[in-house]
RNA sequence: GGCCCCAUCGUCUAGCGGUUAGGACAUCAGAUUCUCAUUCUGGCAACACGGGUUCGAUUCCCGUUGGGGCUGCCA
């Protein structure tokens, strides 16, 4: 029964694949495209390559059979979201259990949007996470460039290949002209946009596109759709399955006026064809956008990407309570870079998001504590299709547990990499002397099964230790210590005692004194730091040195 | 408004027609401990709703509701 429908809409769609492409026959011999003068003069210039040449420039990739080509097209805002973070580490990770090729692409095509070192901040993420692309800016790589404002001959020879095929048109509408037409359409309760009788200029001549030209207008270039809302095309999804669509019928615009740079769209098209691109992984809200994608690829007559359409993380909503996006004003930790900076480890927050993406991993990594995120497989049809919420509590988990798995000497060299890079001078201060942090970061920590958990990341890691140097030291004027107790104890203080003779020692004042041991120590934790609950305090003693016990246990008594 | 996507504990999810609906985080008890953190034991907690299909639906179909997205010469 199932097999029955499936093969009905099988049947269904490339039927309907059919009808589109002999629409487009008929339209293309009922209507000319421009002559080659025409589009050189409306591009500016004539086209530099032919499709055939650029077919040559860009062969096809010698690849494995099941190889993913995937990459991710971040645009530089000086901001990279967490979701762009998430997207590179999927398309990382199916390139990379595919024996693909993964790859960076900047873009940069609205020039008024540019940020001055906004592509540093991308490289630097991706760097730092470890998600190096194979092919990308200062990555080089044979299908370059990978900044889409230096692919102007790209995007203008495939273009105009379209305008003399009569599938696109130069469009003179001016922004207050489309505000209009908006307006318009809103008021009607119509859908917006450029389609039918409001592409105005889908249909001019020559003679009028050369006058609007001599005018010292400049003109977009627009699709010339021939699709019809009213009609479904269909797509497989790599994860959803069948999705259904009505056909695009808006001429959305292919280049720009103002730069002669492509929309997403057309840049899309182009670079994902050129640069072989076969797994478009991507935001669910381009889900919207495919049946453009799709008439844009069949127009071409070249064969589409694979897509997958991955669900964005959210978070919720304080206020109303709802799901809404990471959003990049109001919330830290939508930049990636804001985990770099709070110095949170990047595997935690790798095998956070890849758990969300790949749901079998952490319990996974449970059974096998060498499971990492590049072998456990990442299985397509698993990724999630309803979207996360983003949770700070999983991921300070997953930071405990990591940095509670560490050896103590690259706890040390993790810790004093970051307070290099990203630190206080405080922390700076912390570092320089790896042997005191050594000790310092070493206590309880021999027992791999019964490992302190509470160090989050690498800056509250020195800021839970602070007391351990005198600069950063707060004595604590609440409480009230027993001078007595203190003062017992000191007396009987032996650097050298080991860890039994020692407690006999507080067990012995605490009996002279007719108190509790607890009580004893208790005393002595908050003279040496200031806090009522710290680690063992005999390591703590031992770490600290005779010299800085007594000095602190002095200074607590009064 | 139109179109599209989505729907299992508070959160992330497993499940792919028959299960006491499983795990993890969070949370709550208890044990261990010089405090804290660990570690161990246990508890609370979910199939949005309504129709179908079926001997049987969390699972398949339709609808409702709810959430999200798109509706730009932004991506």
């Amino acid at each position: 029964m199932t097999a029955t429908k499936c093969s009905y809409f099988l049947f269904f769609h490339s039927f309907s694949i059919e009808l589109t492409l002999l629409k487009h026959k008929e339209y293309i011999d009922m209507r000319n495209g421009l002559s080659k003068d025409l589009i050189a003069r409306v591009l500016g210039s004539a086209p530099k390559y032919t499709i055939e040449q650029l077919e040559e420039m860009f062969p096809q990739r010698n690849l494995p059979d099941g190889a993913f080509v995937t990459r991710v097209a971040p645009s530089p805002t000086g901001f990279m979201h967490l979701g762009t973070l998430y997207q590179m580490m999927i398309a990382k990770k199916l390139a990379q259990q595919s024996d693909g090729v993964f790859m960076l692409r900047i873009e940069d095509t609205d020039t008024k949007r540019e940020v001055q070192g906004a592509v540093d901040v991308i490289l630097k993420c991706a760097d730092s996470f470890g998600l190096q692309p194979d092919e990308g800016p200062t990555y080089g790589g044979e299908y370059g460039s990978y900044y889409q404002s230096e692919r102007k001959d790209v995007y203008h020879s495939v273009v105009a290949e379209l305008l003399e095929r009569g599938l696109a048109y130069p469009c003179f509408l001016s922004a207050e002209e489309m505000e209009d037409i908006r307006n318009k359409q809103k008021a009607a309760g119509w859908g917006t946009g450029i389609y039918g009788e409001w592409a105005r200029d889908r249909d001019l001549t020559e003679e009028e596109i050369v006058a609007r030209l001599d005018s010292g207008l400049v003109p977009s270039i627009r699709l010339y759709s021939t699709g019809n809302k009213d009609n479904k095309i269909f797509y497989n999804d790599k994860v959803r399955g069948r999705l259904a669509f009505p056909e695009n019928e808006e001429d959305i615009v292919l280049i720009k006026s103002n730069d002669g740079l492509p929309t997403y769209h057309f840049a899309h098209l182009c670079d994902d064809h050129f640069m072989r691109t076969t797994l478009v992984q991507r935001g669910e809200e381009w889900l919207s956008s495919l049946n453009l994608h799709l008439q844009l690829f069949r127009m071409m007559g070249w064969q589409n990407p694979e897509y997958v359409h991955v669900a964005t993380i959210n978070k919720l909503d304080e206020q109303t309570g709802n799901s809404r996006k990471l959003s990049k004003r109001t919330d830290p930790e939508a930049n990636t870079m804001h985990y770099l900076i709070a110095g949170w480890p990047v595997e935690a927050v790798l095998n956070y998001l890849y758990n969300i993406v790949a749901s079998g991993f952490e319990e996974e990594k449970n059974k096998k504590p060498d499971t990492t995120i590049w072998n456990y497989p990442l299985r397509i049809k698993k990724i999630p299709t309803s979207s996360a919420l983003f949770n700070t509590d999983k991921l300070e988990w997953w930071a405990k547990e990591f940095i509670g798995s560490l050896p103590v000497p690259e706890l040390v060299a993790r810790v004093v990499a970051w307070a290099n890079e990203y630190g206080t001078d405080a922390n700076k201060m912390q570092v320089a002397d790896v042997d005191y942090l050594t000790g310092v970061l070493g206590i309880e920590r021999d027992n791999p099964k019964r490992v302190r958990k509470d160090f989050i990341t690498w800056s509250q890691t020195l800021e839970n230790v602070a007391f351990f140097w005198d600069e950063l030291f707060v004595a604590n004027t609440e409480y009230e210590f027993n001078s007595d107790a203190l003062r017992a104890f000191l007396a009987t203080y032996n650097p050298a005692d080991d860890k039994d003779t020692w407690w006999a020692k507080i067990v012995a004042v605490a009996e002279s004194l007719g108190i509790k041991n607890g009580d004893v120590a208790m005393n002595l934790r908050v003279a040496l730091s200031g806090r009522t609950n710290t680690p063992d305090l005999y390591s703590i003693m031992s770490v600290m040195g005779g010299d800085r016990v007594k000095k602190r246990i002095e200074g607590a008594v009064k």
